[in-house]
Formats: C-alpha cells, sequence, structure tokens
DNA sequence: GATGAATGAGAATTCATTCAT
DNA sequence: TATGAATGAATTCTCATTCAT
C-alpha cells in the first residue's frame, strides 16, 4: 500500500470513526451526511468523495465494527484460560468496546431496510461468525461440564441482548468505569451458565 | 365520554397500534406518514384528523405502551406469588407484548432528539415507572432471600436488554411460539437471581 | 372516469405539454424540475405529486407524442385517397405536429441513456410501429407502381429524418406558414418515390 | 510551432476526438469531465490542463468539426466533376465523417444555451458557411440544367436533416457499411434535384 | 370527517472546478 | 505536467404539513 492509499484508508477510518457515534446517537434516516461531515470540519462533498453514498457509509461502518468484534474475539480465544474465563473476557471486551466508540443499536437494528442482498449477506455472515463464536465458547463450557446444559440460541441471545442494551444506560457520569461495569455484567450473565455458584456463600 | 369521543378514541388506537409496528420496523424517520395511512387504507390528511403531527403520533404510541406496561406490570404485581414468580410472569408478559405489538425497543430510543421537554419529562417519568417495578421486585426478593444480593441497576438493566432484544432475532417460523421463548428467557435470567438452582439436579 | 380523475389527467396533460417545449429546447439534461415547474407556476413538489421522477416525465412525454403520432397516422390511413397523397398527408401532419409542440429531437435521441429496459421496450415498439406505418405506404406504392423500387429502410429514414430536422431550422418569423413549409417538404421527399415527374415542365 | 506545442496540440486532439464519442452518445449535460477523462486513462485534472473548463472543450470540438466539415467540402469542390456528382461525394463524406466519428448532431443542436456570444458567432459563422457550400453547389446545378428548380433552403435543410439522422439508426451489424449506406441515402437525396430520372429504365 | 392537491423546507447526491503537491 | 483531494453550488427528490372542498 503506497502512502497515498495509507493515507486515504485512513481519513476513511477517521470519518467513520466520527459517524458511528452521531449514526449511533439519531439513527441512520435520523443523521444527515452535513452533520456527519461538520462534525469532521469537512465538507458534504468530501464525505462523498470517500463514499458512494450514505448507505455505503453506513456499511463500511458495519464491516469495520463486525471485522473488529471478530478479531477481538479470536484473540481472546487464544488465550490459555477456562472456557468460563474466556467467555466473561469475551463480554467484557465487547461491552468496553459498545461504550468506547459509542455504538449502539441503532447501528445494527433492521439492516433489512437499508442494505442491498449482496451487501445483507455479507453482514448476516459476519454476524453469524461472531455470533457463533460465543455458541461455540457455550457448548465447549456445556461439553466440560463448566457450563450447565442450556439452549445454546436463547441464551446467545440473552448475553447479547443485555451486553448491547448498556448503551442505553450507561453513563459516563456514573461512579463505575466502563471496565467495572462490564465486569460486572459479565459477572451476572455467567451466572446463567455456572454451576458452581459462589454466591451461595455471600 | 360522549359517543363521538370514544369513537374517536377507538380509532386513534387503531392508527396507534397500526403505526406501532411499521414504526418500530423502519424507525421514526425511516417510516412516511404515507405509509402509516396506507397500511390503514386511510389517507394522510385523515391521520392528520387524529393526531397534530408525526411526532404527536409517536408520543401517544409511546405513552400507550408505557401504559399498558405499567399496567400488566400493576396487575401481576396484585397476584398472590412468590416474588421469583412474579417477576417471572412480569417478564413473560413483557416479551409477549413486544412479539405480538410487534414493537421494538427502536420506539424507545433516544427520544430526546425527538419530543419537546415536557413530553420528554413524561416519557421518562413512565420509563422510570416501569423500571422501577423491576427494581422494587429485585429488592423484595433480595430482602426475602429469595434472591442473591446484586447491583439493583445492573441487574435490571441486564434484564431488560435481554428482554427488548427479543424482537430482533424472535422469527415467527421458528419452532417456538412466544409464551415458550419467553418462559425459557425469563428463567435464564432468574438464574442471575435465585439462591436455590434447580439445575444442578438437571 | 371520475370528474377528480379527469381533473388529474388534464393537469398531466397540461405539464406534459409544457415540459415537452422545454425539455425539447435545453435537453434532458439541461433541463431542471424548477424550470418545469416555474414555467407553469407551480411548484416542484406538485411536479412530483403527478410525476414519479424526472425521468418518468419524459417517458409519459415519449408516450403521448408516440401515441399521437400513431393516431395521426392511422387517421390518415382510413382516407380514400392514392397512396401517394395518404404519404404526404402523413408527412404533413407529422412536421406540423413537430413544429406546433415545439417538440424537437433531444426528446427522441438517446434513449438508452435514461429509460428502464421495460420503459424502452415500450418505446422502441411505437417508434416500430410509427415508423412501420411509413414502410407499408411506401410498399403499398411500390406494389401499385405509384413509387419507384427502393429500399425501404434508407428511404423511411430519409424521410424521417428529413421531418424531424425541420425543428431545428423552421422560425417562426420566416415568411412560410408551418403547413406551407410542410408540404413543400413532403412534396420534395416524394420527389424520391414517384415515378411520374410533373416537375419536368418546370 | 515548437515540439512541446505540437505536442501539446496532439494530446489536444486526441482528447477531442475521444470526447467528441461520448459527448455525442449522452449529450452535453449528461457527460461528465470525470468519464471523458476515464476514458482516456487520464484524471480530470489533467483535462483541465488542456482545457479551460467543459465549454471550452465542448467549443474546440465543434470548431474541429466544423472546420474538417467544411475542409472536407473544400477538397471535393475542387475536384473536376459535374455538379451532380461534387453534391453526391459531399454527401458521401458528411456521412461518412458522421458514422466514423461517431458523432450525432446533437452535438450540434442549441448550442445558444451553452456558449458565449462570441463563440456562439464563430460557430453560426462556421455552420452557415458549411451549409452554403451546399447551398451553392444546389443553385450552380439549377443554373446549369442539371438541378431542377427548388427552395434552396427547403432543401438544403432536408438534405442536412436526413443525412444527420444516420446516427440515429445506423448499426455496425448491418449488413451495409458506412460508404454503402452514404451512397445510397445520397443517390436518394439527388432524386429530389435531378431531372434525368435513370431509375425510369430500373 | 375525509381527501386530493399543493407546498416548501430540507436531504441526498452530483459534478465542474480548483489547488497543493 | 499530472493527480488526488476538496469544495460548493446546483439539482433531484422526499415528506411532513396545510387547506379548500
Amino acid at each position: 500500500m503506497s502512502l497515498r492509499e495509507r493515507k486515504s484508508a485512513k481519513k476513511k477510518e477517521e470519518i467513520i470513526r466520527s459517524a458511528v457515534s452521531i449514526l449511533s446517537e439519531k439513527g441512520y434516516h435520523g443523521t444527515t451526511m452535513e452533520e456527519i461531515a461538520s462534525k469532521l470540519l469537512m465538507t458534504k462533498g468530501s464525505v462523498y468523495y470517500y463514499f458512494k453514498d450514505k448507505q455505503d457509509l453506513l456499511y463500511q461502518i458495519q464491516l469495520m465494527i463486525l471485522h473488529q468484534s471478530i478479531t477481538n474475539m479470536n484473540d481472546i480465544q487464544k488465550l490459555d484460560l477456562p472456557v468460563s474465563d474466556i467467555l466473561r473476557k469475551a463480554m467484557i471486551v465487547h461491552i468496553e468496546y459498545l461504550i468506547s466508540e459509542k455504538s449502539g443499536f441503532e447501528l445494527m437494528i433492521n439492516p433489512e431496510e437499508i442494505f442491498s442482498t449482496s451487501q445483507l449477506d455479507e453482514i448476516f455472515r459476519l454476524r453469524d461468525e461472531y455470533g457463533m463464536c460465543f455458541d461455540q465458547l457455550i457448548v465447549q463450557g456445556i461439553d466440560k461440564g463448566d457450563f450447565v446444559s442450556v439452549d445454546i440460541k436463547i441464551v446467545r441471545n440473552i448475553i447479547l441482548g443485555a451486553m448491547n442494551w448498556v448503551t442505553q444506560w450507561y453513563s459516563y457520569e456514573g461512579k463505575m468505569n466502563k471496565t467495572e461495569i462490564a465486569t460486572m455484567i459479565s459477572e451476572y450473565l455467567m451466572q446463567i451458565l455456572i454451576t458452581d455458584k459462589r454466591k451461595h456463600t455471600s
């Protein structure tokens, strides 16, 4: 990759990063290209130089978030830890990522309304890939006897829902920082799965 | 309330009910008054006879959903059951309501962008009222020793997030009906709170 | 058709008639919806109420012109006249129509760039239908011995080209009115086809 | 002219030649500088090095086409042939030029919208100069008794219209090549003018 | 009450053009 | 000379809202 190309890629990422938070706050239709551009002190035209259209921008954002999430997950899975700790770590990283990127739901919701079929295919493939990482961890835990037997699909979605909701109520002014919040959420969610309940003593 | 008023109120509710599912699917900005009207075989003009503007329609929807949720909750709390069963029931009703009204939580997100201050006050008041019902149940359970001691705010939000996420993955074609799904979700979420773990035997 | 519908159809035709002349003068891309609307003392929004988009407006125009041309042609063909007079009449009506509607070429040119496949199919079908009326007249004339034997396709296109070019040079300030011009053009073009040359005596 | 200037002139001509066919196909407003540049594997910026702006490019194109046409015409007029053959030749060359340069007459239409007054003056002067070559030939033919007496302006325009229309229907896949087509068209058009009708014997 | 028609304030998008390198 | 980047004005199109009937 040449210098020029790297510079261009960097700019694209800069735009994406900035756009994520606005889009996430106001939703796709509620955000104007004008807003996205002016937050970066650019003009609309410049944004269009890097992204074909608004939809393309959203698509690139989705890809970036999903790729990042999957990368995070893969890194964690390589760690030499018990399944339960892997899962805990995965949840914590997921939550911290959501909070730090200020990316909430709107970005994940109802892509059917917005994307083309081929874009949807890719997004769903990546979502599945990511979701299946959680499934695998749950299955492994169950197989090893670390986790109780559960309906994989339902529990996975309970976990995802509980984690993703965090952007709705987390406040930077609260007394806990994001890592503390993330740790607590993950710990509570683990209660659904683990068999030995330390809390009996509390 | 005169006959005329009652008729008007009925029509209003009819519009609201129909609008919920579209708005929930496409979001506030993504849904046009045209779509809302034509789904009801009405014209835009007629909808404007019943609602001052689009924002008013959304506001009424929010009120209706929240009032209904609170009413549901109150009915459940009157039942003569152990706290844990009250909470289970509350979750199940919440989930079933989401699924049957096809109302995603999208409708509840970021109202700051849309409503006036006084409307926001009312909405937040009702949201709080509803959320605090869950808080109370959790506190009661802990006090009675039925539930383990937890951070109320976090657990409440885990529960809400997990429940609200259901609209993202529940499919009418799945092998489980909404009551079965709701029951399973509530049961898994109870694991975060309850002390006696029946599952040890499973 | 109800009163309302008839009114709407009338408005549509009014818009079309006005749009033809601007589009014809400035071309499709060179004309703005603003111009079209303001010439009619309407707002852009109103034009969009009657036509889905700019392309749709152009499509309706094409259909109207082609249908009118075909209708004109059919009316003429019903007349009880020698083939050569039918053809003369057809040319005259064609030219007069072009001049009075101020519709020039741009409207006929390169529709491939603008229309969808299904629209193109219909347009080409109608063009063919119209063109074939001329072909038939030529063939009939040849069969009857009134016309010399010629390459149908080429002569048809010479006739069409010569006629359509008229909008490029006809001026309302000229000494001849449109009927005189049309008559002369048709007479000269007939020279390509007819066998007895009256002009030998001139 | 220095080497550098000659190189620049060559590049200019290259750009013009390439631009003609796109502009002719899609029209002035329908063609973007981007398209023109990328067809030449250049960037927009480079095109702007050679041409002040888009309008200037079109102007240069017009000049080139008109100069070429006039040059062609002058060359033909120098030939020692009967007027009728000169005219035939002129038509054939005109048609062949249109087909081989893929330049439709779209390029010639309504320049009023685009050019400045002084540019228009020059273009109209050249158009007139070219058109008058045809007029002269017709007049000469009439004076010599080779042609019948006709309205010069009308017949000239019939000829121009019939010739220019060729780009609308000529297809490279047809069974006739451009010279054959051009010859036939010119022959048919000559029927409008010539007195001795060879075809009587055919 | 209901509706067809009209409107105007944006929003997305395009594109000729400029400019620093 | 050449080009990637940036710009802003113009343009298409959308849609909440209004209103006469």
